[in-house]
DNA sequence: CTGATACTAGAATATGAATTCAGATATGAG
DNA sequence: CTCATATCTGAATTCATATTCTAGTATCAG
């Protein structure tokens, strides 16, 4: 019953980071993204009802895909010191290993690439963010013995705005971070995270 | 000799820096800025030769300023372990007194502003980059005693990226970073230029 | 084999924003 | 007062892309 699907929706989704991890978000047209898969422009709208809902999913596929390894690294966590080294060379290993993705991830806000997020990604996405939210919320308990916004604030940046600081310069320069800038993260994000006379975030 | 000029060229730079605040970059037309300025779209082609030009010299103007003061700081720190604390404070600084212009440097790279700047500013550009670059090895140099590479990385990554990273996300949302957050990111970025036996960058 | 279906195709159209242009206006010099 | 000149105006134009549309094509059920 119908014809066979030449493409699938990851194929269109993995031609379009290509193209804007290449030219830049907004550098990427339907045209483009059609170009690259070797499709033609009516078979995206086929798909997607717009641009703009291709970006969404794309979006969302990616932070989906961020999420999951991130989440059970987080969960698992060791006691003590260490217990922030994983969570950071998680996000080290994520970025090598999908940089076209990392990219998206970490050089572009969410509202530069979609303006308005379509209805149905648009309850995803505030799922993944509250699961987010909660992971760290778990984290910070573990941690600190609460889960105030201090806390929480705290333990994002150590975990996830160190990383990335340290990451982002080189993505966008179109490389990957040297080794040597782990290392540092890890260490970086254990002082940010150790308890001192320092008031709290 | 000639009709006296109306608005002056940081009167268009300061409308398109309100757009930018406001709307986002990539939403920023040159129709919202005469709006915005109550001039009409004419005029600003009359002083800018394209869009593109625009953005490049806002662009240009912002880095300039941001790197005025700071260079001041970073030249005048004093030795020892709190050498890094009033560059990191400098950036919390001139976030706090020019939300709209830290938005534009933080949160948008150059190239997804002007895919190719042009000529002119092209060059004062490249001098800002040598500038702020030498001043980083000059700080390395004083700190490490040398300003290779690796050196110069993590005095980057301490003395930038780490007050960028705890500023960018409350940026994103439209607000002010929490004063704690400026502890923190001096405490932290005090770790990262701590001497240790861990590799360097 | 045939019709129904779900997709591919890419030319044609619509849209929105950048850019141009043909005056209109203000200012200073003489 | 008038000319020369620099600047301002905003409607008209051009341009780039998103989006739509009409046709063609492969697959499956019967």
């Amino acid at each position: 019953m119908g014809r066979k699907a030449k493409f699938t929706d990851d194929d269109f989704f993995d031609a379009t980071l290509r193209v804007i991890a290449r030219e830049g978000a907004a550098a990427c047209t339907i045209a483009d993204v059609a170009a690259e898969l070797g499709a033609p422009v009516g078979s995206v709208y086929h798909r997607f009802a717009s641009r703009e809902e291709l970006l969404a999913r794309l979006w969302l596929r990616t932070v989906r895909r961020f999420q999951e390894p991130y989440l059970v690294v987080l969960g698992a966590a060791t006691q003590g010191d260490a217990e922030s080294d994983e969570p950071v060379r998680a996000v080290f290993r994520w970025v090598r290993q999908h940089p076209d993705e990392a990219q998206l991830l970490l050089l572009h806000r969410r509202r530069d690439l979609v303006a308005r997020m379509p209805d149905g990604p648009g309850a995803e996405a505030a799922t993944l963010n509250d699961t987010l939210e909660e992971a760290f919320k778990a984290y910070a308990r573990r941690r600190f013995g609460r889960a105030d916004r201090a806390a929480v604030e705290r333990v994002t940046f150590a975990l996830v705005d160190i990383p990335y600081a340290a990451i982002r310069r080189h993505l966008g320069a179109g490389g990957l971070p040297p080794r040597g800038l782990e290392a540092l993260s890890v260490r970086t994000a254990r002082a940010a995270l150790a308890e001192d006379g320092t008031a709290d975030t």
